[in-house]
DNA sequence: TCCAATGCTATTGTATACAAATTGCTCCGG
DNA sequence: CCGGAGCAATTTGTATACAATAGCATTGGA
């Protein structure tokens, strides 16, 4: 994609995420364009993506504001993330190759590292992990199921999940893991999609418990 | 959403889906502008939407051009569908509202109706059809599984295998529906989630048939 | 004091002009 | 005859100006 609009939807996405414009409060076209210091042709064209991923609403009349996610949504997105996911693990089962499958191992590898290291190191964990399911998602080969991941899983998400995990459960998440691996490896589709089915699940109870129902 | 854009959005739609623009060719906004009688701004927008739902693809740099389903990118489509419209079926079932319900049976009285006449009302058929599936994703009530799903059901998809359904098999659509609205009456969330993924894959058999892998 | 209507302001939608980038062609050299 | 470099033309990306529309406030009247 272009770079201004980019940039644009990069710091603005930013901006929603790190709650530097809250849920429910509105946006402007105009003062997104000065704050990414582009003009509003590229911040209409990230605002669309953005609305696409349900970042941001239109009110009645086209007035733009940041999304309110409520308890129940973030439940529906996880559940969604969970079919979804698990269906692609289902398909990179059948497709992935042996060099990615050895990706896999490698990046596991250094996640588990991370993992039993004194103090974990929760930045590599977080983003091994983010690795890790992007090879997954890439070797599902399925561009609309690409699509519509991206639009699921957020990484704030992520984040505030894996802050909430002790070392036992990040060693488990390196174990489920370890075990998809082994699920590629065998060709074994069903295998394979059940893991990341708990594997998610798994996540989002976690998440619960961390964020729990206001 | 505006008008110009929409309206470009309609037309571009068409000529992709009537055969006007066939797959693989190229696209340029300003040909598009031309065709749609407005600036290149909407139109930007239009081809937006249509590459978030895959009916444009963009090149290595940015050249748009019309997207190329093959066989197996139609099957993955009838699997997402299978699985998200059943998920909708699912959460349908414990929040539809009794008019929706009732909806639903009315709906299906008609659509027997069209499948009963002398010659099937094959048009009818595919109008209260497509009704009938958009109330029950509006009753399950997750607007990020409604945006998904609109951009996998495609009408001329639909329009395809049903033309290829005869009488029993129009018949059978609609005992099916009358299924789902006894499912949805009972507030059985796993038969209704059953029910639909028949449906749907039955669906895709139908279609496959009609339409043999090239 | 409350309601309504009207004008003003703020915001979005569209068009156009210009800049950047990419493609493809031509021309020159080997 | 083939290949590469550079230039021209096409196409996309961005900015800005203008138009339309919705919201809001203020003022006038009952």
């Amino acid at each position: 994609m272009s770079k201004a609009s980019d940039r644009a939807y990069a710091e603005i996405r930013g901006l929603i995420l790190s709650g530097d414009a809250p849920p429910g409060s509105a946006l402007t076209e105009e003062a997104l364009a000065d704050i990414c210091g582009v003009s509003r042709t590229p911040v209409r064209e990230a605002l669309r993506r953005l609305q696409s991923e349900l970042y941001v609403v239109r009110s009645d009349s086209q007035r733009l504001f940041v999304a309110d996610w409520n308890a129940e949504d973030l439940a529906e997105m996880f559940n969604l993330r969970a079919m979804l996911e698990a269906h692609a693990a289902a398909r990179a089962a059948t497709r992935i190759s042996p060099e990615a499958i050895a990706a896999l191992r490698d990046n596991n590898t250094r996640l588990a590292a991370a993992v039993a290291a004194d103090v974990p190191d929760v930045a590599t964990f977080l983003m091994e992990n983010r690795a890790f399911h992007e090879i997954v998602i890439t070797a599902a080969a399925s561009p609309r199921l690409a699509t519509m991941l991206a639009a699921l899983v957020e990484q704030p998400v992520v984040r505030r999940t894996a802050a909430r995990y002790n070392r036992a459960e990040l060693a488990r998440s390196a174990h489920e893991h370890g075990e998809l691996v082994q699920a590629f490896a065998a060709r074994d589709a069903a295998w394979a999609q059940a893991v990341m089915t708990g594997h998610i699940r798994r996540a989002f109870h976690a998440f619960s418990a961390a964020e729990p129902v206001k």
